[in-house]
DNA sequence: GCCAACGTTGGC
DNA sequence: GCCAACGTTGGC
């Protein structure tokens, strides 16, 4: 299976991308989606080796930050069953899970973040589930043409 | 199975 | 802080 690309929301003041440099091995699990369609991708098609565009939602300045990889795939999120989790879902169960999760590996920080507006304004993108009005997946497919475009953006014109 | 009410997301 | 868009819930 070719390696595939995502692009996960997170608003900073719960998790940031700092956070995630910051993690032990610069490593952390995606906990808290509770959305069917996300939960969708994470159990059955995000993959290990998977690259990840890490987007700051809700705040200024809105902008994916960096990426991260795909290290350990989707398994049951664990605090689901935990009542003391705000995420917590008494119709859940570990003999049958409701919620997955992925684990994610900081990979590269951008040196400028890209901002939603650039989103906007780059050619090629035009098509971003992101753009699109309303959307509120907080994990989307991204294709490989788009996460091309985006690194360059993010990384400069100096490709590593 | 429909749909109104409600809660949440997230850009502005 | 506002509100449009969307998902979920629950009464019928």
């Amino acid at each position: 299976m070719a390696q595939r690309y995502w692009l996960m929301k997170s608003e900073p003041t719960m998790f940031s991308f700092e956070n995630l440099k910051k993690s032990p091995h610069q490593t952390t699990f995606w906990d808290g989606v509770r959305n069917y369609q996300a939960r969708n991708f994470l159990r059955d098609q995000v993959k290990k080796g998977d690259g990840v565009l890490f987007y700051h939602s809700n705040v200024e300045p809105m902008a994916i930050m960096g990426t991260a990889k795909v290290v350990q795939e989707g398994y049951p999120d664990h605090t689901q069953f935990d009542p003391k989790s705000n995420h917590y879902d008494s119709d859940s169960s570990p003999a049958n899970p409701r919620w997955y999760m992925v684990d994610i590996c900081m990979d590269e920080e951008f040196k400028s973040p890209v901002s939603l507006n650039v989103l906007k304004k780059t050619k090629g993108l035009e098509g971003m589930e992101l753009l699109r009005k309303g959307t509120r997946l907080s994990i989307q497919p991204v294709t490989e043409k788009e996460w091309n475009i985006i690194l360059k953006l993010g990384l400069g014109s100096v490709k590593k």
